[in-house]
DNA sequence: CGGTATCCGGAATGATACTG
DNA sequence: CAGTATCATTCCGGATACCG
């Protein structure tokens, strides 16, 4: 496993397109960026599967979030092209939230990361 | 592509194994908070492929990181089980330090990540 | 209902100096 | 060389109050 002519697999993308390793890096810290906060993800897994919610929905979907952060993080997705946000002018007021194709396409890559947790090597405790 | 009778991928793991969309999020989450930390990227893609390099060699390789921070989230990667430390009981003192087997096998899943950054629409300019 | 505005505390990061 | 210790700063998230 630790060949010198090892596996395409085992290098990132940095060493097979055009991307210097700091670059990559880059490119991966832009994602994580767009996915970390503390209620983030919360809101992906519950918008995954094409679904839509009001934004008392989710406020009441996920237990312990605040307005503020609520809506500060669903619109950094917004603005990350990973949630859409349809407006429905109409009293009382009528918000729904949802995934674009693109943020529904994250799917698979937040199962890859899953998928290496759960093959953690068992002695993870800290 | 919005039908309701979708694919099982594009449903998260939570949806197919027994995880809540809660605790799906919440291992998502403890994976990014592996990930997340200002340096700990830049820290990884220096040491992918195998790559193995000492405590010196990534303070030139990672410019602006200080002391402190380099160490700091070597430590972490390492108590996450990320990152392996060889310490050579010599003068002048070298430590080495490369990812575990564990750790190498992340770069499909950031791969993973980085393939859907660039599958964006191409509006992202926020 | 769906937000905004303001204040505050703790954590993460940075700068600098010192050490085995 | 490979760290540790201390202090300063910046950032993030929570609490609360108010608005169209």
């Amino acid at each position: 496993m630790t060949r010198t002519d090892e596996k395409v697999s085992d290098l990132p993308r940095s060493k097979r397109v055009p991307y210097t390793p700091e670059s990559a890096a880059q490119g991966v810290q832009n994602v994580i960026r767009v996915l970390e906060g503390r209620w983030k993800l919360v809101i992906l897994f519950q918008l995954f599967g094409g679904r839509i919610r009001r934004f008392s929905d989710l406020e009441r979907a996920i237990p312990g979030v605040s307005q503020k952060m609520l809506i500060q993080q669903l619109r950094q997705l917004e603005a990350d092209g990973v949630v859409a946000r349809i407006v429905h002018h109409q009293v009382p007021p009528k918000v729904e939230y949802h995934l674009t194709d693109w943020g529904q396409s994250l799917c698979p890559a937040l199962d890859a990361l899953l998928a290496w947790a759960e093959s953690a090597p068992s002695e993870m405790g800290s």
